[in-house]
DNA sequence: CTGCTCGCAGAGAGCGCTCCCAGGACGGGA
DNA sequence: TCCCGTCCTGGGAGCGCTCTCTGCGAGCAG
């Protein structure tokens, strides 16, 4: 209803210095500012972004695609990018989308592409060049967090090494007939997050001169909590060649196989070691061994990024961007030596 | 770059025939939609929305404000909406709002009160008076799902009836000393979900002459399965006094409990009966006895109401309002009949 | 033949804001 | 005294679209 124009005729300025006033750029005299808010909050005056959208070419909105939202990395992902885009004076605009599908060509070539959003954060999400070509042709900075596909700035932790650290841990305790509990589609896309995770398993394994035994103990699963359970009960099905040991490409997943070879009658970990990956929250109930990563942090690193590629001052600078994002190993009590 | 005046000149007609074909509003000669399709997709126009808001003083946003995402009814909801909003060609702002607090104001002074969105969905959320009148005053539909808080249309289950009828569950198969792992905050805000909740439980152990056993067994702690976990391991420490059965306000505290009620040597059901309430996706895998809820139809749902809100025509009517949100009793291998 | 309706298209205003440009006031150095 | 720089403010164009109003020609009843 009320309009800027009122708020400058309340005040006894032109539209343009409210509009200084109003925004802070530009110089005002301080008591003339003064002025303008008070005549802006008599009137309960609110900015139209709207009009403001239409001729500074910026929404303030970014939009965040994910294909999940109800998995917990995911979650706490979004999370994290939601507090700091806020922070920041940005809306969130959501696009929960899965793997391809017209669903998914739509949020890219109407949602994505029509103006509404200065920049774009993928999360998990693997890009064809189709789509990253679409966001280029905007000018659309784009920044991925996980997931593949060239184009924009890209963040990630290492997951070759991530896989690599995890079964060093088990192969340290003296575990050799060590099993992987991998993601679907590990195999078949390699650059995936549980591609590269399954890889660093394998070299790892490898190098210890068990290449033969990971081959054999590979099973893909959905990454959830039933995925692993499920998952599990195939691996530990087989009483005669049993691993001694589960890598899990997800902490959901590895909470599964503790359930499943709880079912079985076997202990954790004196039956069966089992390690996931993420730092999930309910790990510390599990007593699950674990490669932390930070979710939180990272989604709030995205938008760092991302406020920084649309020319936002940031209060600290970047961190050396290139160099693969933070993990630690914790080691809880579901692992522990190999049986003899 | 393109604006609709280029469409319009490549394809021979006036901006405003443009800007009809384009939107599908008033009359065009089929011939001529035609022509001007082929000039936009010619020239790679795109619509700027902030252009179209600025006239329509429609933003085709809706917003959400939820306090989690990492909740798996939550989570479920927000897709759900996210899924409906998508197929309308809505775009989805998402508020991440705790409880109260600075950030709480600044969501619902800022950012909701702006003109970003044409309405707003509240998911759990407890409103205050301040908060439903600074939405009405900006003349903006409110739909709120679960939570309590005047204003708006509402939508939610019975939440005393869902206590009542997993209490009834375990009082049927002969339980008497039953505990209830309440939600933070079920005493002290009655109002609220697993406030409902709580009092749906003592009503069905007063109606069945337990009420004395039913004030002594309640356990308040976070709504996760950690808190579930460490709730069960408070109620269940007492082995003279030892519930035989635990209504859980939510799937995800039933899951702890399980968990704790093994840790202490316990079998489910044999010397314990669990029942939750939400119909979690795990919930199978668990065995788990639970009142199901829908997170993914209601969250279409509340969609279905703000759309109608907004005046946009719907395929299907509006079932009744007013009714609660049906729910189901699954019995699975959690709760079976007190020992004796 | 007249007068009306109806389908279709064009002209142009105007949504609310920002920003460019111009100009006034004031002060200090030449 | 004059000129120039600095600080502040106002005028006004214009962002890209939608929508009302008007006009025109075709079809049709009287």
């Amino acid at each position: 209803m009320a309009a800027i124009g009122d708020v400058a005729r309340l005040a006894g300025v032109s539209k343009a210095t409210a509009s200084r006033a109003l925004s802070g750029r530009g110089h005002v005299a301080e008591s003339t500012r003064h002025r303008v808010e008070v005549a802006a909050a008599e009137i309960g005056y609110i900015a139209s972004p709207a009009a403001a959208s239409l001729v500074t070419g910026r929404t303030m909105n970014v939009g965040v695609v994910i294909p999940f939202v109800n998995r917990w990395f995911f979650g706490e992902v979004l999370e994290g990018i939601e507090r700091a885009l806020l922070g920041a004076g940005y809306d969130l605009t959501l696009y929960n989308v899965g793997s391809a599908g017209q669903d998914r060509d739509r949020v890219f070539d109407f949602f994505l592409a029509r103006k509404r959003v200065d920049a774009v954060i993928a999360v998990g999400v693997d890009l064809t060049e189709r789509e990253t070509a679409s966001l280029d042709r905007r000018e659309k900075p784009l920044v991925s967090l996980g997931g593949s596909g060239a184009g924009g700035a890209r963040l990630s932790i290492d997951d070759r090494a991530a896989g690599a650290l995890a079964t060093e841990h088990l192969l340290h305790l003296g575990h050799t007939r060590i099993a992987h509990l991998a993601g679907e589609g590990a195999l078949s896309n390699p650059e995936s997050v549980h591609g590269c995770r399954r890889e660093g398993f394998l070299e790892a394994m490898a190098a210890a001169g068990h290449a033969s035994e990971a081959d054999a103990h590979i099973v893909e699963a959905e990454m959830t909590m039933p995925g692993g359970y499920t998952g599990a009960l195939q691996l530990l099905g087989h009483p005669g060649r049993r691993p001694s040991a589960v890598f899990a490409v997800s902490d959901e997943m590895a909470f599964g196989a503790i359930r499943a070879a709880e079912r079985l009658g076997l202990t954790v970990p004196g039956d069966l070691s089992i390690i996931g990956v993420d730092g999930h929250e309910y790990a510390e109930m599990f007593g699950l061994t674990t490669i932390e990563q930070y979710p939180g942090a990272q989604g709030r690193l995205a938008v760092d990024v991302v406020l920084h590629l649309l020319g936002e001052d940031l209060a600290d600078p970047l961190p050396d961007s290139g160099a693969p994002l933070p993990t630690r190993l914790v080691v809880r009590s579901s692992t522990t030596a190999a049986p003899r």
